[in-house]
RNA sequence: GCCGGGGUGGGGUAGUGGGUAUCCUUGGGGACUGUGGAUCCCCGGACCCGGGUUCAAUUCCCGGACCCGGCCCCA
């Protein structure tokens, strides 16, 4: 009998964990860009932690358990309360605060495309500012990791505001804002009439709803809110702030990126604890699962610790990324070192190949030399399936005069050339 | 939790109610007496698991786990 790995885990191999590396290695690269510094956080958690948050449903979707110690622990199935908890146990901390983490991340349920039981999560925060500033420069670091990414024309940012909603859905006469909320979460994915009935349910009358469901089937250029919300719906004071706030935070955003931007009245994100913008980013194809989605939370940190403190933030989970990097033809691994064999004719001169290699790692290069005494061709051989790009022969002949055979495997080029000679090209190929 | 689809060596496949389960590839070893990925030879490796029907199940039936996708939910 054998082992496998558990529904919806992965096992990552060399091919993809290589190119895994070098995307995450990016996105940090970018975060420390925008002055974010990395924070870390255990894997697993009090489950109270999480349902504060979020309550039952989240709970039964978790990876818990309860420890020797009769306590409730989960595997954490998201980034942001633990992050809040890290803030809020260090008062002196200077402010705003941009911290990033990467966790890998649990969830108990059925696996689909772009998602699975354990992932790992790209996660952004701003702290310490209610502007459209940090909204902007928190959606402004998910469209530069994804642009740096080589996908600008792959994917589109969908912008809405919470309060904007919450005013709607008030001048409409829609008290139930949370219900409502759900239900618009659904739009695109049930017919209308679905969505009818359901609002029926929660005793949204019929004018009511169609009010509502006028409003969502636009992605809207976001210069163009106002105008199509004015030609719908009754604009108050509030409402019309609301607005302007979006439009404004658009043109911030604007100068981030040249993506596609547009404002989506239906893209309101599932839980209540959004209290400001919120946006999702999509493959323009409209094909797969939101890449990353956020928002503004300025009041979870006072439901964890009593202190209040604006907050704005985003996740990008590694699965829905990596299918979009697969279709598009860009997941392969991009910056290797020269990797060099070396490898000698006769079993005497194992050592000598042991001390080139030496040599060459400490000038950075990749290199490899044979561990089972096998013989020149069966070297050579596993020189290519290791995929080097340059075999070192030491020959019994040559190494008399100092010298090595340098074999190009790519193209089969060879030519004797001194160690010295050798050194110099593998350190101006490293500097 | 629910629904649909799927399974033969590591990968890709042929085939069958009955005999040592086909072929390609990958992997390991060897030959070619110092140059690989060529050629030749050798070796390893599979019918998802359990139950049922049957003289006989990899094949038919049922169930389960798993994989792919969808629902629910979305962090």
């Amino acid at each position: 009998m054998g082992f496998e790995h558990l529904k919806g885990f992965r096992d990552i191999f060399p091919e993809d964990a290589q190119v895994r590396l070098e995307l995450f290695s990016k996105m940090e690269d970018v975060a420390s860009r925008f002055g974010f510094a990395p924070i870390e956080y255990p894997s697993v958690e009090p489950l109270d932690l999480f349902k504060i948050k979020s309550g039952d449903e989240l709970v039964k979707q978790t990876f818990s358990f309860k420890d020797k110690g009769d306590r409730e622990v989960t595997l954490i199935p998201e980034a942001t309360p633990s992050t809040v908890r890290l803030l809020t146990s260090r008062k002196e901390i200077s402010r705003p605060v941009r911290w990033y983490s990467m966790p890998k991340l649990w969830r108990y349920e059925e696996p689909q495309s772009g998602r699975l039981r354990e992932h790992v999560q790209f996660n952004a925060d701003i702290f310490g500012s209610d502007s459209i500033y940090a909204d902007a420069e928190i959606i402004g670091l998910a469209t530069k990791i994804l642009d740096g990414l080589g996908l600008k024309e792959e994917y589109e940012i969908r912008l809405n505001d919470r309060n904007l909603m919450n005013n709607i859905l008030g001048n409409i006469g829609i008290s139930n804002t949370p219900a409502a909320l759900s239900i618009i979460d659904h739009y695109g994915k049930v017919d209308n009439d679905t969505l009818l009935s359901e609002m029926s349910d929660q005793g949204i009358d019929d004018e009511q709803a169609e009010s509502v469901i006028k409003l969502l089937g636009n992605n809207l250029n976001p210069p163009d809110l106002m105008d199509f919300l004015s030609s719908l719906i009754f604009m108050d004071d509030k409402t019309i702030e609301n607005v302007n706030r979006l439009e404004d935070t658009y043109t911030l955003l604007k100068k981030y990126t040249d993506a596609k931007i547009v404002v989506s009245l239906s893209t309101v994100r599932g839980l209540g604890y959004y209290t400001g913008i919120v946006f999702e980013g999509f493959d323009r194809k409209g094909e797969l699962r939101a890449i990353f989605g956020g928002g503004r939370y300025d009041n979870l940190s006072k439901l964890l610790s009593e202190q209040s403190i604006p907050a704005v933030g985003f996740g990008m989970g590694d699965a829905v990324l990596e299918i979009l990097l697969k279709r598009t033809n860009r997941w392969k691994a991009e910056q290797r070192r020269k990797k060099y064999a070396v490898c000698c004719s006769t079993k005497k001169l194992a050592d000598r190949c042991i001390d080139l290699a030496l040599e060459l790692r400490d000038l950075g290069a990749s290199a490899i030399s044979d561990l089972n005494n096998r013989s020149l061709s069966a070297q050579l051989k596993n020189a290519s399936s290791n995929d080097c790009d340059y075999a070192v022969i030491i020959g019994e002949a040559d190494i008399k005069s100092g010298k090595v055979t340098l074999r190009t495997l790519r193209t089969g080029e060879q030519s004797q050339i001194s160690i010295e000679e050798l050194v110099k090209a593998v350190r101006n190929d490293h500097i």
